[in-house]
Parts: structure tokens; sequence; C-alpha cells
DNA sequence: TATTTTTTTTACCAATGGTATAATATTTAA
DNA sequence: TTAAATATTATACCATTGGTAAAAAAAATA
């Protein structure tokens, strides 16, 4: 009967984007690996192609261009730091906050645990904001990756407004404040990149880390019944 | 006499160098317009040469390599916050800090107006951190950007340390906390330029940085006979 | 088995970083 | 003024690379 054929072409359709999305990966994967190992200008398509085990042709299939193919890489991280934002939102609005100070602990941990998930590819999110000096970018590229990290500047700024109006942060203008935050992070995310050849470099970073979030929790945070710097961001770390 | 042939002598070369150092400036600026205009990679040697009213030859006597020549861009714009550096340190020693407010201010006055002098060649700065994700660059042209670069940390940290221990600043990890203003400032320049298109990034950039110069002072000022915000930094950019 | 879709093979093109060579200016020294 | 030294140019060239075309081969589907 109809529904039968129906259920299986579907299935069968099913199986084939499974397929294809697992190609895509491991030619991504491949990528990856030889990007970050040689950069992108010493990179050539046949090394990926060589790394992913696929022709040439194949690999244009995927992906129209080299750029795009490069900053798709960034695309996860990019979403894992929203889906983090949105957990430390969603706990604002249970009430889970007691301090302000601890909800500016827990997005900063979770741009850390953004970060140490894929480095890598956190980096390259950081020379997006500045590709137009390397790269002519196609425009719908651009506008694309704009568009994924826009939404996370919307939940940002959502979740630092609720925590202005419920008292627990002073008030201050919000797209200044969201702005600080996030830039603070990418500004010490640069400079460990900086010295990322030293071996001391990690545990260095952390500490920045801390200060940083103490300063910013400092100067934020509403001074009503203030528990004492905590430095938790030390713990907690990627799993 | 040999006296005077000496110094004939001397005048010539004397001559020599400045044509040459000409040139390579002449060659600089050109370098400069193609390369911010449409990118690193779209940007060929013979566009640079053409523009430069020099043959290709000549450009490669005088950088050996695309890479040198592009990263040569961004020395002048390093040594300037540098210098910047080296005159808040000169003021603080002479006594001319009442509050370590007003420091935090001028540190800040200096990075934005040394970033005004030149935005492009600064993107260079920060773009170069993030080299590895685009170049294999030459070890020897790596090294001696750091060497500069260096240079500007270890005043930076003179800098913090004597503001600390005359009182003027609380007292926290020296490293760390330089870390920590100069990642803040790189950070909203970043963030900056994601918004570049915008018409009102420039006046939101300004209320940024102001949230942020104030956010460091609240944290980090030893806070004996403080002065309110005082904003300052709108006043007196880049001229 | 016949048809459709995907992948591969192979070959190719235009652009580009970089170099070699010989010719031509330009400057210096006598 | 002339000979030597230096700097620049014109020209041609090479190897690599991003990207495409076309046809053959494989794989999957009906």
């Amino acid at each position: 009967m109809s529904n039968k054929r129906l259920a299986h072409k579907q299935a069968i359709q099913l199986r084939k984007r499974r397929e294809r999305a697992g190609r895509i990966q491991s030619i991504l994967g491949a990528a990856k690996a030889v990007f970050f190992s040689k950069g992108y200008i010493k990179t050539s398509m046949d090394d990926i192609a060589l790394e992913a085990q696929v022709s040439k042709p194949t690999l244009y299939q995927h992906f129209k261009t080299k750029d795009h193919l490069f900053f798709s890489l960034m695309i996860p991280v990019v979403k894992d730091t929203g889906r983090r934002l949105e957990e430390v939102e969603k706990r604002l609005a249970d009430g889970g906050y007691a301090s302000g100070r601890k909800l500016i602990e827990d997005v900063y941990r979770g741009f850390r645990n953004s970060y140490e998930m894929d480095p890598d590819a956190f980096r390259i999110n950081q020379l997006f904001q500045h590709s137009g000096l390397v790269w002519e970018l196609d425009p719908a590229i651009r506008q694309q990756l704009q568009e994924i990290g826009k939404y996370n500047y919307t939940v940002g700024r959502r979740l630092i407004q609720k925590a202005m109006s419920s008292g627990l942060l002073k008030k201050r203008n919000v797209y200044q404040t969201v702005d600080m935050l996030w830039g603070g992070f990418l500004g010490i995310i640069q400079i460990r990149d900086i010295k990322s050849h030293n071996k001391a470099a990690g545990e260095h970073f952390l500490g920045t880390l801390e200060l940083l979030v103490n300063t910013m929790a400092d100067a934020l945070v509403a001074d009503q019944n203030e528990d004492p710097h905590s430095s938790s961001i030390l713990s907690g770390g990627a799993q």
C-alpha cells in the first residue's frame, strides 16, 4: 500500500541525509586538522581532500569555497556559547541566583567552558571579526555567520537586562555592559594566545580570568548582601 | 683634504639612506591602501607594485615576502602605544597623579589615541595574535614583531607596579592586571569592529570604553580620597 | 535489469608568489 | 669626460593553487 511505500521512501531519505551529514562531518574534521596545523593559506584544497579521503570535486560539492569550509568550523562553538548563556538565563528565571556575583561567575564559566570545548574553533570566531583585513569574504557567508552570533547577543542582553531589573546587578547601559563582559573575555583569550607557547600560560590565563571576573563583579554587582570572592571559576572547567 | 672627503661620503650615504627610507615609506603607503581595500588574500604583489609605481623586482628588493610587507604596517602603531605608556609612566614618576583613577583614565586614553591614530594598522596588530590560523609565518618575522610588543608589556608592568606600590592602585598580581587592562581594550575594539558598519557604532564604542574605564577603576583604585567618575575619556580624543 | 545519484579520474585554466636575466638608468669616483 | 658601481626595469618564467568541466565508474534504487 502507498502508506508503506511512502514510509520507506522517507526512511531512505533519512538515511541519506544521515550519510550526507556524516560525510560532511568527516570532511570538516579533516579540514580542521589540516587548517590548524598549517594555517589557512598554506592549506590547499588538495590537502584537505587527501586527508578526508575524498576527491576534490566531492569536496566542492559539499562546500562551495575554501572560505565556506574554513568558517563553517566556527559554527558549533558559537552555538555552544549561546546555549550556555541560555542556561544561565534559565537559572536566573528560576530564581536560582542569590547574588549578582554568582551570576557573573556563571556567565564567565560558560564562556570559558565554551572556549575549552574547542579553542581552535573559538579562535576562528575571533579571527572572523578581523576577516576584512584578510579576506574579501562572500557577503552571503559573512551575513550567515553574523546571524548566528547576533542571536547570542540577544540572549546576553536579555540576561543582563533581567539581572539589572531584578536588582542583582547595578543598572547600567545594557548594550555597553554586555559588550564589556564579552569583550573582556575575548581580550584575555587573545592575550592567552600570544603567550600560548609558554608552559605556564594556562595557569596564568585562569588567574587573569579570575581577576577579570572579580573586577567585573566588584564594579557591577549591586552591593546588597554581598558574599566574598569565591574564586569558583577555577573549579568546574570543561569536562 | 681627507676630512672633507670623508664628510662628503657620509653626506652622500645619508642622502641615500633618506631616499631609501622614502621609497620604503612610499611602498608601505601603497601597500596599505591596497591591503586595506581588498584584504590580504585578494591583494597581489603586482597590485602593490602598480600602486607604488615600482616594478615587482624592486618591491622584492625592499621586502622579502608579502608577509613581511603586510606585517611591517603594524610596527608604527605598536611603537606609538609604547610611547604613550611611557608618557604615563613619566607623569607617574613626576608625582603627577593624585588618584589611581586618573592614571587608569590616562592609560586608556593612550590606548584609544593610539588606536584612533591608525585603526587599520591597529587591527593588523590584533590579527597578528591570531596569525597562526592563517599564516605559517616565517619565524624570523614573528619573533621580530613579538620583540616590539614585548617591550610595551615591560613598560606596562613597570607602570602598574609603581602605581600599586605607591598606593594609587590596590595590590594585585601585576601580570594579570596588565593583561586584564590591555585585554579589555582589545576586546571592545574587536567588538567595535564587528559593528563597524553601523553609523552609531562610534558613539557606542566610546560609551563602552567609558564603562570599561569606570569598571576597572572601581575595582582597582585604592579607595583613599577617591574622586567621582569624571568621564574624561570622552574628551581629548586623537588629534 | 534499467535508471538515477554520487563519486572519482583526469585534465584543464587563470591567477599569483617569487625568481632569474639581461638591459637600462643613475650615481660615484677618477 | 669616462669607467665602474649601484639601483631599477622589462620580460619571461616556474610551481602552486582555487576552482571547473566532462566523462567514466560505482552505488543505490526501482
